[in-house]
DNA sequence: GCCGCCCGAAATATCGAGATTTCCGGATCA
DNA sequence: TGATCCGGAAATCTCGATATTTCGGGCGGC
């Protein structure tokens, strides 16, 4: 049968693991990942474990210091800020190329991430914020979709990176972001401005929509 | 004496040599990287190799396939071309920024990285090329401190990658590139418009730096 | 002849133990 | 009192060996 099935070794699984944790904040910033805890709460040896750190070093998401072990990347407020400085850089050249690139195939899959996006609550509780992981897919696919005609994997390899680092510090203050999002669809605004070919309009609500995330999550920051 | 001396682990060491190995070029592009091929190029065990392997991998350098280990990233046309257009885009931003930025001491240190690679010659014997990592190193201090006032640490660090993924191409390239950089000096000329304040013209010198040595390398991928 | 299968060889990935370094509390001395 | 210097405990890092998977050639079936 399957003459090529590709089989995961445990370095990227537990690397996938700890990333997700990291992400939805389940492991917080600035926590100690010594070795044996790493190993007991994944179950698995010391080899893999060590992989799967020294890969998200390069990420980012944790802070490797040679004979001192690793722990995960810490938060700040100065850190966010520059952040979402950059990104909103980095997504607005990458939405720009995109419409200038413009295809019926993307806008038909852009209009489509949106129309499941809009059909997916927020939150699995109407009152009190639950986590919704396939909101958060959607929300993910939907902000790719903008960008993914932009012609380059190196830019939209940047886009992920920061837009992965940008997911934890909402999530993190996500009890506090919920309420505050329930105005007019920011993303039906920012689709309609894009599938228009008005691109001075989409760029600026686009970079609107992430500060205004910003300064909601940097309240949780103070 | 030394109460806190770092000491670097052997991965540590190790990522750097193969690092400095790939763009360099003594690692072929497309080589397979077995593991104990690596342990005894760099005289030392698996696990510091699987580590730095590791870390390479997501910097883009090495590819990594489970269950099938590692090889040095291939290099292609195709590659470079949406490699160099990147970074044109990215670095425009950053180029911008820092002049926007623009401090007396910025000025200074770009003046004086200026002087320092003037005063180095390309190649160390002034007919046949010869590599000589001083002009290197300040060669990359250079453009390094046209954009290092951007106010992005995000930003500097993926001008940095792209940075060594281009200077992999030039130096696999060097010997053809050399005899064609003879004309008049293109740094100057950006660091002239760059220190008037000059924003398009200074973006615009950069961005035809990179684009002409793109055709040249190019002739080589051919 | 050609495709698919199987099996030995080689390589990768993981485990467990040992060597090295850091951490931290207490003792010593000015 | 405060700074420095141990010394044992704990953690990191590395090595060697083993288990698991892939690779590649040869055999048999259609």
């Amino acid at each position: 049968m399957n003459h090529q099935a590709i089989i995961r070794t445990t370095a990227t699984t537990v690397y996938e693991r700890i990333r997700d944790d990291i992400l939805s904040g389940s492991l917080a910033p600035g926590l100690k990942l010594r070795i044996e805890f790493v190993c007991e709460r994944y179950g698995i040896g010391a080899s893999p474990v060590r992989e799967a750190l020294n890969r998200l070093s390069q990420d980012g998401l944790v802070v490797r210091r040679d004979q001192r072990g690793f722990l995960v990347a810490p938060v700040s407020r100065e850190q966010f800020a520059e952040l979402v400085k950059t990104r909103c850089w980095l997504e607005s050249i990458a939405l720009r190329e995109s419409i200038a690139n413009r295809s019926t195939e993307w806008e038909e899959a852009l209009v489509l991430a949106f129309h499941r996006l809009s059909r997916t609550k927020r939150s699995l509780d109407d009152g009190a914020y639950t986590f919704n992981p396939e909101w958060e897919e959607r929300h993910r696919a939907f902000h790719h979709a903008l960008i993914s005609n932009c012609g380059s994997a190196w830019l939209l390899a940047f886009c992920a990176e920061m837009r992965d680092q940008a997911d934890r510090y909402r999530k993190l203050a996500a009890a506090r972001v919920y309420p505050q999002r329930q105005g007019p669809d920011e993303h039906r605004a920012i689709l309609d401005a894009t599938v228009e070919g008005d691109v001075e309009r989409a760029v600026g609500l686009l970079q609107n929509h992430y500060r205004k995330t910003q300064s909601i999550v940097e309240q949780d920051l103070a």
